[in-house]
DNA sequence: CGCGACATTGACAGCGCTGCCAATTGCGAT
DNA sequence: ATCGCAATTGGCAGCGCTGTCAATGTCGCG
């Protein structure tokens, strides 16, 4: 294996410079970086990860912890954030957390063996208060993706006050007039924007506000269907529901299905994420994409200090057949 | 930060018999282990990482390659292999094959930076021959979870003809006599387990092979869709398919229900997989679970030479409304 | 009871790189 | 040309652990 002194013998230069020259430090005459990256391109040297390592103590290693309930939205944030921290010649681990593992002992083993240079958290873990706690105890750098704004750690917020109210709005462009929400499962209705955006898009399409039109959900196909039947069971049942998410939505849709619903003719429904499952519905799921890979690329920039440039982002709403007729077509065929 | 010389100290033996206790080396008396244990556990001693991958130039670290292509199929590997490599003390790092990325550059990068003691790889990378032969001239330890037998690399075999000859008679069972199939995009049928155990139940079933009734496709929802079109459009159209996936089952589904047919009625519809889709569908599908746990955790034994306990595994039929009206109840009510 | 073989333990030299500090060089101003 | 200061460069000591090998102990057997 070729090292760090093979390239100095090579380069005629002290093995320190071409130390510099890797790390891009200052004070190298270009000439001499040009000499050392000719005899790094020469001899095909790759610096060894464990001795930078071991003499830098930094790891340049980020841990993505995963909840043990699959989303696609968590897949599509790793796969991002694992493809941006490359770009930054970092690496991703992903840890797991065990079911019924306690924070402390997830934090524990995340951070005792490998001791990343930071973590990052998406939803459901970044708004996990103990979790973040003891990320928070152990000192180590963490940044979240989270619409909870208080607590340790980096925040890369979520803004979905603005895109559930044009969802909203656009449902009742439909011509629906009694549109019910499957809701977030926090305790306070403000913790979620999503709820926020559905409320001032009500007020200003000037319909009322119905407090039996709004049901929480866990987040789960099982608790939005349960939640559609709540619904559509009703004296006067909505003719639309937007769910808080799309798994919650295709419960809906299942639920309205089962009863012989045509969808949307006698009730639209809308979901929120984009995931996959969306696509492969018939008809197809209006549906609101979060700038995932952007997010993603935010929140390595920030949990790497290059907090500079961070990208504007704005969600999008995809408006498909299940809102609107003539939308079917514009299903994509991306693999699940 | 407490090192192993701090151990040595506490526990009044030398550093190195510190070491053998974390290596698990033979020839250290069980009174001194004890001691040493005792130690650690005071001091609250992790080994650092960077300095074993040093010394014994081993990383402790396998990399996961995904591919741009995401599927539930991937990210479920993902996950029990992350969580078998923690019971394993190593760790799993993720890299995101680029989309026209040479798989040259591909493996470089990815053996060269970290120098990961071993690649898993899984379909659809794990039957890359470029890829795979590329690993093979790092001398990379590779496992793949894959059908083609051949080829650098241990493997972990998929076993799919029996549960597709088992799904084939399953749907015969139903009623239905005209069973089409929408194939893997494999040149050479023989390639597919699945299209072999198709085929045998048909012939035990005593019910015709027609070649009209087998189309291919591309793993996707699209191809899916546009297959079951084609068989759908046939002078005497099929009254059930089998996908040999379920994004493609998706999208017979999709098919079905666009020109008004009723599933299971009209024609009945089975997937494989398992996805989450598969169970937020109204009907929901039937569909063959792989026991992914459980070749993940065989995957990583391999991996780490630890070959001696493989698990059996058998893929399992999990019949639900898409074949059987009676069993619609069976959803499972899980995130996606 | 003595000897050799083997089990156990410890000492020490790196693994390949970075941080610190000292040595050297270059350059503008006098 | 000379001096001072800052920009460059190099040397060296580890980072914390494992591999090698030598130094002890220990035990069975004649």
């Amino acid at each position: 294996m070729v090292t760090i002194y093979d390239v100095a013998a090579k380069a005629g230069v002290g093995m320190k410079t071409v130390s510099r020259v890797l790390n891009n430090e200052a004070h190298v005459r270009p000439a001499m970086k040009d000499r050392v990256m000719k005899a790094i391109d020469e001899l095909g040297y790759r610096p060894n990860l464990a001795a930078r390592q071991l003499a830098a103590s930094r790891s340049f290693l980020i841990t993505f912890i995963l909840s043990d309930v699959f989303s696609s939205y968590q897949t599509s944030m790793l796969v991002a954030a694992s493809t941006e921290c490359r770009l930054r010649n970092y690496h991703l681990v992903v840890e797991v957390r065990d079911q019924d593992e306690t924070a402390e002992r997830l934090v524990e083993r995340v951070t005792a063996n490998l001791r990343p240079d930071g973590i990052m958290l998406v939803p459901p873990l970044s708004n996990d208060a103990a979790i973040v706690r003891a990320i928070e105890s152990k000192g180590t750098r963490l940044v979240r993706v989270a619409s909870t704004l208080s607590g340790y750690g980096d925040i890369v917020p979520v803004r979905d006050t603005d895109v559930s109210h044009e969802m909203v709005a656009h449902i009742a462009a439909t011509g629906k007039s009694r549109i019910a929400l499957i809701a977030p499962p926090f305790d306070k209705a403000a913790a979620s924007e999503r709820v926020t955006g559905y409320r001032s898009a009500l007020a200003d399409a000037r319909l009322p506000y119905r407090a039996d039109y709004v049901v929480k959900g866990d987040f789960t196909f099982a608790s939005g269907k349960a939640a559609a039947e709540q619904l559509l069971a009703l004296p006067e049942p909505p003719d639309a529901i937007f769910a808080t998410n799309d798994a919650m939505a295709l419960g809906a849709m299942a639920a309205a299905r089962q009863i012989g619903l045509d969808i949307p003719r006698d009730i639209a429904i809308a979901g929120f994420d984009d995931s996959p499952g969306s696509r492969t519905m018939y008809p197809p799921l209006t549906t609101v994409r979060q700038p995932i890979p952007g997010m993603a690329r935010n929140a390595i920039s920030v949990l790497l200090g290059h907090a500079d440039a961070l990208e504007e982002l704005v969600p999008e709403l995809i408006i498909r057949g299940s809102t609107q007729p003539g939308a079917a077509a514009e299903v994509h065929g991306e693999d699940m």
